[in-house]
This record gives C-alpha cells, structure tokens and sequence, in this order.
RNA sequence: GGCGGAGUGGCCGAGUGGUUUAGGCAAGGGCCUGCAAAGCCCUGUACGCGGGUUCGAUUCCCGCCUCCGCCUCCA
C-alpha cells in the first residue's frame, strides 16, 4: 500500500498530496462527454485519467465515489452561437433525429468505449436533463448573492468581476482576456455586461426544442452550470478531486469554479487534475484536422482496444502523446506476449509476491500518475530469471488492478474450438495429413486456404494451434 | 498581447551532471522450424541551434529557432 498519493493540482501548479477531506473517501468528479458523436480515443485517454486515480485510491483503501456527468443539452457550438443551438441540436438537425435519442445513442456508445479500453464505471452518470432542478437551485443563490444577472436579451449571465479570484486555474486575468472573436460577442449588442460573462440560463428565443421553464423564462442551461449544480448536489460542499481535459482548464473549470465557489462561499474543489492533450500522427486529434481515431477504427485493425489503453499508460498523462499506429501496434504485440506469458507462468506453483517489484509499481502509480515508470518495471519483472514463474503470476495478476489490461484473460484458456468457420475444421485435418506424410506443398497450400477463411495455423510441438481472427 | 506544454536514435517514449547513459516497436544477423509463425540470443543509430557555468552537459543557466495547446467551441 503506498504511504501518499500525489497528484499534480492544476491550481497550485504543483504535486499535492491527496488526502480526503472525509477520512476514508475519495470524491471525484470527472467532466464526462457530450454525446453528440462518438468519443475519439483523445478523449477516451482523458476519461482514462479519473479511472487510474480510482483504482490507486482504492488500492490505498479509500472508497472512491466517482461521479462522471453526462452533458446532453447546453454545451454551445461555436458557429452555433448567434442562432442559440447547442452541440446536440445541431448534430441532431444534421441527422435527422430527436436530439434526446441522439443524446441516448452517443452515451451508450460512450459506455460501450469505456468498458472497452477497461475503464470501471463511474458510481453515478448524472444527465445534464435531468438535473434541471438543482441548476436552478444554485442559480437562485447566484443571483440572491449578486453574481448573476439577467441580460438585454433575456438570458441570466454571471458577473464574472463579482468573483474576485477569477483566473486561478488558468493564469488568466480578466484584465488580461481579449474579448471573444470568433463570433458576435453578446456584450456587442448589448446584452452582456463584460465580454467575460457567461451565459448561467440561456433565453431560449426561437428554439423549442430542449428548453424549460425557469424563473428566468423559458431557456436552457448554459455549459459551465451543470457542472457546478451536479458536483455539489451528487458530491456536496467539497470535492477533493475534479478531473478534465487539459482544454477544460478554461474556460469551463474557471467558470465552473467561480460558480460553485461564490454560490457555496468556499472553495469547492480542493485539487484540480488535467490531462494534457493526444496528437495523432503529429497533430492534434480534430474532426477538422481529420484524424480522429475511434475504438471501432483500432478493433477493425485487428487491436486489442486495451493496447490503447497500454500506449496511453506508457506516456504520462500530464504529457502531449503523439499516438500513432505504430505505437499502437507496439502496444498490442506487448499485451498480447503478457497475456500469454501469464498464461505460461499459471501453471507453475504460485509463489509469493515479490515485494520489490510489487512496492515499485505501486508506489509509481501514487506518484502522480507516473505509470510509465510501471510499465517498465513490468518489463523488467517479465525477463527477471531471479524470479520465479509463480511470483511473476501472481504478481502480474495482482497488479492488474491497478493496469486494468485484463491481464490473465488467457489463462487457462482452452485451445480454441468454436469459431471456426464452416469447412475449415476439414482443412485442418487434411493439412495435419499432408504435414504427416510430409507433403509440404500441400500443407502450405492448405495454411494459405485457412489464413483466407481467416483462421490463423501455426505449428507446435503438440500439433496445429490456430487462432480464428 | 496574456496563459500553458514540448523538441531524445527509423517510430513511440523514459531518464540522468560523468563508470555498460532505459524499454518497447521496427530493421539486420543467429538459434529453433520441413518452411513459416511465436519465442530466445546478438547488433547499430540519440538527445533542436548558439553561447555560458563545469574537469566534464543531452541533463544546470541565458538567448534563439521550431512545434503543439488555451484565450469564452473542444477531452
């Protein structure tokens, strides 16, 4: 068990120690999607980051309540924002669907992809929808403590220069923000005071589609609240870790902090943890740059998806990774030797667990996130002749609790039987024939036919093995 | 203009003021195999540029160049 846990908090801008504000239990709130379209795996290493901070912390022996919001209404699109749509809508415009259905296909999705690349789900998934309720709670106190107020055009905004520590995530000083440029600033019309306030309830105008009744008239939530209004209603007053994308650092967590911190009269979240972005072949992963990457597009490569989740264990979550194929490939011939070595080392007699290797994993894992360091005494540990076969199993198994790579998958795996497409099993049996009276010719013509069916023959000891792909 | 992160060998990526200066993948050679596959053994190529500090710098300092991100879209 490690001594500490330390995690590097965005605020403070350097490693803290993790220790709960109530003995025992880690809250977590990690920023989940918004399901809109599929989650791409940039996104999936950022949702990555809340799970290996559960699973040290509950190696450590903390109860961790993890909560992950859905965000299915009020995340405003840029090119979106003179016409009041949010990301959903308009998606949902372009498809042709209801935007709730939309929303409901894209979060089982979402869940689909998570178990995937082994992330253990959250303890609770609250739906922006569905919290409509306790976002206006907050924002009654917001605006009975004079942070909010309702605009020219109807919509409540938040008065950015009423929170005096604005900025402490991001280094970013009101004084210091050029004003927004990429669309028709609000504050041009009229309707905002300051081209830093932010939308709390959206007016909903024209649109009739995901809006409610509110005691500012009919609207919707703006992006930032929900957050706030869902940490401190799921979590409560205090939440010792908020975990998000490296982008999320502002303005979302910014806003969201100034919102929770002014509503409750303290500071809410005691450490934030952001992870740093994913390239692709160089570039940043973006529908515009086109290299978005998806779990389906590694498994029809023929990946393990939990090879991603190994490539993004070998970079350090504060790190850019540059993922590439290659890289993912690397991946998964490693998971795929570990698995099968594992097998292998199952059936010696089981050992005790080395302490060495075992201590320095463990404590690289509570060493803000330093799972590369893991990765590699994993290595080690794997060509270590000291030490016996039955320690490296149950070492190896042990320890994946904390990798979450699914590790003895293959153990004790029966050869495979099932499967096997029509006629193939014919093709076997006539090659083991031709191998048997050394007709290579034969045999070699028969392996080609299988690999074309997609079976996969190699030659053992003990005969043919195969592998249907 | 403000805020933030990087540049390591073909690729991905650790790391360190200096004796053999990761590891993986790929490549080449070998063992094994009927031939392959897998596995095992061996091999090579590094620290963006220019100064400085130092006996010695990839590592520390200064300057520069390049790349990436945020500044009210984004994981």
């Amino acid at each position: 068990m490690p001594r500490e846990i330390r995690f590097t908090d965005t605020r403070t801008r350097r490693q803290e120690s993790i220790v709960p504000a109530t003995p025992g239990i880690l809250r977590v709130y990690a920023c989940g999607p918004t399901v809109y379209r599929y989650a791409h795996v940039g996104n999936l290493r950022t949702f990555l980051l809340s799970d290996l901070i559960r699973r040290v912390a509950e190696y450590a022996g903390l109860r961790v309540d993890l909560v992950q919001n859905i965000t299915d209404v009020g995340h405003m699109q840029d090119d979106q924002m003179d016409t009041g749509e949010d990301k959903l809508l308009a998606q949902a415009r372009a498809e042709g669907k209801d935007p709730f259905a939309l929303a409901r296909f894209y979060e089982e999705q979402f869940h689909r992809d998570q178990a995937a690349i082994g992330v253990q789900p959250a303890g609770r998934y609250p739906r922006a929808s569905e919290c409509i309720e306790i976002m206006h709670t907050m924002l009654r106190t917001l605006a009975d403590k004079g942070h909010a107020y309702v605009g020219a055009d109807g919509t409540l905004y938040f008065d950015a220069r009423s929170f005096p520590s604005y900025g402490a995530i991001s280094g970013n000083r009101l004084d210091q923000l050029r004003p927004g440029h990429r669309f028709t600033d609000p504050v041009d019309s009229g309707a905002k005071r300051f081209h830093a306030d932010w939308a709390l309830w959206k007016h909903a105008g024209p649109q009739r589609e995901m809006v409610w009744e509110s005691p500012w008239g009919l609207g919707f939530p703006g992006w930032h609240i929900e957050c706030s209004a869902m940490s401190v209603a799921y979590l409560g007053e205090t939440v010792d870790i908020h975990t998000g994308g490296i982008d999320l650092r502002f303005p979302h967590h910014e806003d969201e902090r100034a919102q929770s911190d002014a509503a409750v009269g303290h500071e809410v979240v005691r450490h934030w943890v952001h992870g740093e972005h994913l390239l692709f072949e160089g570039r940043k992963m973006a529908k515009s740059t086109g290299n978005v990457v998806l779990v389906a597009d590694v498994v029809e490569r023929g990946y393990d998806p939990l090879a991603l989740r190994l490539a993004f264990l070998q970079g350090h979550y504060r790190q850019q990774m540059n993922l590439t194929w290659d890289a993912i490939a690397a991946a998964d011939k490693t998971l795929r030797r570990w698995r099968a070595r594992v097998a292998e080392w199952a059936e010696s007699p089981s050992q005790p667990i080395g302490p060495g290797y075992l201590s320095r994993v463990i404590d690289a894992f509570a060493d803000d996130l330093d799972t590369p360091s893991a990765v590699i005494a994993m290595r080690e540990l794997e060509r270590d002749a000291a030490q016996p076969a039955g320690a490296k199993f149950e070492t190896f198994a042990h320890l994946d609790r904390l990798f979450g790579l699914d590790l003895v998958r293959d153990v004790g795996r029966p050869p495979a039987q099932a499967g096997l497409p029509p006629g193939a099993q014919e093709l076997l049996d006539r090659r083991a024939a031709a191998r048997a009276s050394k007709d290579y010719a034969a045999a070699d013509g028969l392996r080609d036919e299988l690999a074309t069916a997609g079976v996969v023959v190699t030659d053992t000891p003990d005969g043919q093995a195969w592998d249907v792909r």
